[in-house]
DNA sequence: ATGAGTGCAAATAGTTTGCAAGCTG
DNA sequence: CAGCTTGCAAACTATTTGCACTCAT
């Protein structure tokens, strides 16, 4: 899981981003749960006084500007963020009641930018979110 | 757009909702736009004084819960409601600066079932819009 | 040293809730 | 006429913005 922190770090470097004890922080937490988090949960789970909540939502913002994380939708609208996994864009099946997360491989992306094309759309991007209810929750 | 909105009302009573002048109008606001819009811009359109906006909200959250509206999310989290268009599900390609909406027969709906069932998972659904710059906004 | 990044306070956007009054079936 | 619906006010949640200060480069 280390590795994941350095090379999002990497990658800001890369991208002219500053590296700071709230962005490691921030990307430590990401790093160490399997599934998407939104700001607030990702903040609540840094440690006491690591940065201030507005950081964390302002961090999570650059990261998904530069690629470093992934955003995706909960169901009811909030914003979740997820560090790739190192594998690259994917999505999630989430329940609905308990929040547990598996991640899902099954994606149209190219179809989804060939369309697009066709509409004579640029810089497609998408956001697909599967929820369900988990066995355990029923 | 006339057959749309009896259609839904038909629907409404058959699950035992009361058909309302809001809801009349509400539903033809739907039924007269090709987008998918927010509570709040169909409350927009709404003709003076239709109804209150929280009403707007309590009515297309019945909607959905009756299958009357499909319910989306836009890249920004706001959710948005359509009338099926008297064909079901699908989902849009949205402009992120116009808003221009075109729509997508593309879905794997039925993969995605198959794959959180596996997990074990039950009343499976998922959300996906595609963003895009279209091509006079570029 | 200089501008990106941060904290704190306050403002917003979108949505939900409580309650009394109104209208539908 | 019972109870689903609505309107109005107010609470809420998630997120954004302004501004002075601080720290990474």
């Amino acid at each position: 899981m280390k590795k994941l922190v350095s090379v999002a770090l990497e990658k800001l470097k890369k991208e002219g981003l500053r590296i700071t004890e709230q962005r490691r922080a921030i990307l430590t937490v990401l790093a160490s749960v399997d599934q998407p988090k939104s700001a607030e949960e990702t903040f609540a789970i840094l440690p006491e006084d690591s940065c201030d909540l507005v950081t964390a939502y302002r961090c999570l913002e650059q990261f998904e500007k530069v690629g470093v994380v992934e955003r995706g939708v909960r169901e009811n609208g909030t914003k979740v963020y997820c560090l790739g996994h190192g594998h690259g864009h994917h999505h999630h099946l989430t329940c609905r009641s308990c929040g547990r997360t598996e991640r899902i491989d099954l994606c149209m992306g190219t179809e989804l930018d060939a369309v697009a094309k066709s509409f004579g759309f640029t810089e497609v991007t998408h956001v697909m979110e599967v929820f369900g209810n988990c066995p355990t929750c029923v």
